[in-house]
DNA sequence: GATGAATGAGAGTTCATTCAT
DNA sequence: CATGAATGAACTCTCATTCAT
């Protein structure tokens, strides 16, 4: 099992290279989204992508690879997006800050729902590369800098459940076909204010 | 796009023809495990499974079929186990039939997790059936039936959340390594709690 | 290429074996009529014959074995009917005599036509065995007696022809769909007639 | 029952693609005349195309589109050779015009006639296409022009019925092993002359 | 004898990837 | 560099036939 190479081939400089590149990338998340990942083969990229088999091959050294630069591209945009809710709530509440935070995620999952999804399950079969788990970890700081800068104890521990869990609510709300979406944030913002203020562990009985 | 067929061809009666079904059902099992769904082919199944493949397409008719039914297989299980624990709890405390049951949702990842990992993302590019629709409901119901009947409001709807944000935890959670059950579960518990005790809605600021 | 055998395995002489040998032709005979050639496997003609394919197999050494049966059966009635119809015109005018065979074995055509259709082109396919040969030229020299007897010349080369081109006749005018049995018992009879009457050979310019 | 596709799939342009489709079709006919239908098999194809299964399939979209246009070729073929018999019989006499014409469908009978039997027998099986029906209706029509042009009534119908039974004749003789050409034109020729000079109907007794 | 579960060679087809043009 | 025809390993699935029960 020799782990595929998961990097773009080159990074393009040029106008035409990069128009290729980023033809070939929307391509590939058209058909993600509209068809499923099974539906994704390189021939029918590069069709739809108006551009050649062989050329394609020359910007990505597999279908992997763009797969794997879809993933980066998400988790990237993730990261900017959940920075600037971040900054915004800086001088606020931390109610409000957890609010702004959650509509910033929630807003990344409804942009192109179906792609998310698909790319998530890709995700998850695929042998995740240096760059994606760096940004996954990136994004846990965020949440992490902004819990230790309200006096949460454990911020890193906190921030990794905080995460998990509203990545599992709204992605299970989403595909129920969950349209409120402020109802929605609001059931996020419970479920992210419940767990910091429950007493952290086994003092119950 | 002709959905396939996911139900079993026959339901074997025989010993012989039992025996079969399970040995492919085990193989399917193992190679998820072991390589992922995308090394799951009828052929490799069939020889692990130490039958032919004609064996095989006597009682399914394709491969979609068999994880159908490994899906079903684990979602049974699952339903099985938490009546159990909600049974187990009707005397209890809320907060202690919290505990048994969030403790039987993860005893159920553990037993082999890889194994529900790749059934989960599988489910995902799967058309359910009816069938496993309806195991997804009676779990809801199971916890909504607790939840209600401890006095808690829009138990229908909670339970959905609670649900949700539990197996995004527990998935994170066994993904990224964690061995330590019972913090997990004191964490899962944390969340379920929290949820619960915070206010439902827009009422803060 | 080794000839398979084409003759059943057994002469069944007790009374279920010769139900379960005729249920089997008539499954094959239903299959062959209503879904083709392409369709006949061993195992749903057992099944449609409510037969184990095993049993099956105890009367016939394989598929092509029921085709050949069927096909010398459907030989076996034609040599007959025509025979028959040969006899009835014993005392008859040619005109007569043409007209009773050739309404002979046009009926035969139309009693299982999909199944007649489908005989032949499996029989095209399969090496012919010895007895179906020889069914075949018995039927021409049932016409080549009865034109002999009429005091036609070269009989046996002439009943060649008129077979023959009656039947690529008929099979045209019922693959067409032709509704019209007299009429086209009437075009069967100008065609016999018209080569009788024409001058033999190249005696024109 | 889901009816194949017979088009091939794209006309090749390119000089290379044009040799990929024609040694295809090749390899497909040499199989057809030296061992049947049954043994035409796709990878057997390629192989003996001295072309890969892929290239196969990048221009036919399965075994019987290949097929189908073996047999839109000859029917093409024979179009256009029974055309050019009818128009070097334009000034000539009936009978003359019928010796050219049966001499022009044996002819076509006799280039491959393994092949011929062969796509006859497997055009029964196949679902016609469009355009093969078309091109069957064509022959028909010249015929019934020529016999229209000689004051012939009811020429469509007796152009059916003089097709039909030429083609059964000819079909009996070549299977038959028929080597004697000019006998066998002769034959037909006297079996179309006196189809057409016997009475049409019923008016006989 | 009858049964039908099991077999496995082999058919049809796809698709990631290469390479001559 | 771009192209797209060609490749062929790998996959899904069928079906004639056998043989333990």
């Amino acid at each position: 099992m020799t782990e595929p190479e998961l990097r773009p081939r080159k990074t393009p400089l040029q106008t035409r290279s990069k128009a290729t590149c980023a033809a070939v990338l929307e391509a590939a998340a058209r058909i993600l989204e509209a068809e499923g990942s099974h539906a994704l083969t390189t021939n029918r990229v590069a069709e739809r992508a108006g551009v050649s088999v062989g050329s394609l091959y020359q910007y990505f050294p597999g279908k992997e690879a763009i797969l794997a630069e879809l993933i980066r591209g998400l988790r990237r945009d993730m990261v900017l997006t959940m920075r600037r809710a971040a900054d915004l709530g800086r001088e606020e509440s931390l109610a409000s800050t957890v609010e702004l935070m959650v509509a910033a995620a929630l807003e990344h999952h409804l942009t192109r729902p179906e792609l998310a999804r698909a790319l998530e399950r890709v995700e998850a079969e695929l042998p995740v590369d240096a760059e994606t788990r760096e940004l996954k970890g990136e994004l846990r700081n965020i949440v992490a800098d902004v819990l230790a800068g309200h006096g949460i104890a454990d911020a890193e521990s906190v921030a990794f459940d905080l995460v998990a869990l509203c990545h599992g609510l709204s992605s299970a709300a989403i595909e129920a076909g969950e349209k409120d979406i402020n109802g929605l944030t609001l059931r996020l913002k419970r479920a992210v204010l419940g767990y910091l203020v429950a007493e952290p562990a086994g003092t119950s009985r």
